[in-house]
DNA sequence: TCATGCCTTCGGCTGTCCCGAAGGCAAACC
DNA sequence: GGTTTGCCTTCGGGACAGCCGAAGGCATGA
């Protein structure tokens, strides 16, 4: 059976038409058209669909039900062309972005989540990752985007910050470095300390530097999630090192000194992370922009 | 957009097979034409449908809900293509026939049920007519076919008979012709009747009979029913002449005497009428070869 | 008897769609 | 490391479907 679209289109413009001409006239077609295409669909259906009247023509029995199912198609394909144009357009679909353990913690939930909520057919898959491995993801095309610290070499993906996030060290009130303000990471390498899981992408990048430094750090315990850690630390269980928007974040539910780290890398900016703008997928630009501030996104291109 | 059943079709069986060839090859396309199609489906789109891989392709979240759509409208399709199926091989659709009263009341009930029984989706609309009227309306196209009275002048139509249904006098017990087994109708013209409502065909036939015999009938009431007409009669109101068949039918109920009329045009045959048994529809086919006896119908063309 | 409105048929043309063949790419294999 | 294999894309040509204008048929209404 050869029906296709435009045969149930115009058989519904006749339908509703009440004749062949007028309604060939609405599906735009020449009057010989629609009655080749008409005798076309009579043929295969095997029934007449018209009643052929003095004054033009009404459906019979079959043809209410073949204008009946045709209406469902018809509907039907709106429905799948509004999904697809959604899809088009970014108002639907799935992002896949990949995340430090600071921007996934403190910075995105933030900014993520008023974003979401006027998108509702738009998913986020955020994966949390080191920076080194956001940095290789994303040159390797893996996702579009990432959000990673500024002390990675990015080779010749654009970098573009959004946010500060220092690294910080807590330690509970009364400690010995109760005195200072800033302390570098080498004086404190022998300090017992709290930690979070292995595997941890910020742990992970700690442990790194404290190789570097020529010392394992001396882990106490390692914590799941950064308010069990906080929590340690604030009992006195042992210092630790965590991004300051966490350790201002829990400072009300465990009281503990923030005392910032001296070192370069530390001193950590969260950056959007890309190979070009103009390659990006709709709705990451549009997600990137967002992330890059309220006001828009002049510096983005 | 021109996205088109062949798309949807195609579309379906490349995300089913998992491979653009094999795809194609399921569509009965070559592998270029799938190829084809398929850019123009994403073009239109403005998505991406498909993410190529090494071995074959996987749908995107858009491709999925494509073929999710594709999935329902070809389904509805499907649906539409039985349904017509079923009018045009005459298991659904409505039958219009025109039928005379005795044939109405007495011949078709018995006939109709078990038959419609087991045509769940046809509809019969039966009227019911004077045979002179039917005959008229199979001539000229208004139904496919009637049951009338033999009586009749068929003129080109196919008349074949399936029934005998005479008319009887009927009249109380103790009533004068109680002796008689035959009686002319020209004999029971000034006897007081009972007779059917105005408009009936059956009145009409024997009121035209009593006029051409040079007399008005004298009817004492008129009854809308069979049922009340028998009550009557056998309660002594007056003679009455019913078919046969509802005179047998209600004899139980209300006893009476029955007696044959002499007249040639009481002697009456119940017959299908049509014009030519190649012109009629299926379903017309099938019910008239059901009414002409249940052991098929050798003398049916 | 003509005019009107509607449907059908005809002949010609254009555009679409299909196909085979050739090319490119990545993985798997020898 | 070259070759084979599987898969997708592109190209050019050819056939067929579908579209159209014009002419014809039919019934109605003036």
């Amino acid at each position: 059976m050869r029906l296709d679209l435009a045969d149930l289109r115009l058989f519904l413009a006749i339908v509703d038409a009440g004749s062949i001409t007028q309604g060939a006239a609405r599906a735009n077609l020449a009057l010989a058209s629609a009655s080749e295409r008409l005798r076309n669909i009579e043929a295969d259906a095997g029934v007449q669909l018209l009643e052929r009247r003095h004054r033009g023509v009404v459906a019979t029995e079959a043809g209410e039900a073949l204008a009946h199912h045709a209406r469902l198609i018809l509907r039907q394909r709106e429905l799948m062309q509004g999904e697809l144009l959604d899809f088009a357009s970014g108002a639907r679909g799935t992002i896949r972005i990949h995340a430090n353990t600071a921007a996934l913690t403190a910075f995105l939930p933030r900014k993520l989540a008023p974003w979401m909520a006027t998108r509702p057919h738009l998913n986020v898959d955020i994966r949390e990752r080191t920076s080194k491995e956001i940095v290789k993801a994303v040159a390797g095309g893996l996702v579009e985007a990432g959000i990673t610290s500024d002390q990675v070499d990015a080779q010749e993906l654009r970098l573009h910050p959004v946010a500060t996030d220092h690294l910080v060290l807590i330690a509970a009130a009364g400690h010995a470095l109760s005195q200072r303000r800033v302390v570098p990471f080498s004086e404190i390498l022998r300090e017992p300390f709290v930690g979070l899981a292995p595997g941890s992408a910020l742990q992970d990048h700690i442990d790194e530097h404290a190789r570097r430094a020529g010392q394992a750090l001396a882990l106490r315990i390692r914590m799941n999630t950064f308010g069990g850690l906080c929590e340690m630390v604030s009992h006195g269980v042992g210092v630790a090192i965590v991004p300051d928007s966490i350790a201002q974040s829990y400072r009300r539910r465990h009281p503990y000194l923030r005392i910032a780290l001296a070192d370069g890398w530390a001193h950590r900016r969260l950056c959007l992370c890309f190979r070009d703008w103009a390659g990006l997928s709709a709705p990451v630009r549009d997600l990137l922009s967002h992330l890059a501030g309220d006001a828009g996104v002049p510096s983005l291109p």
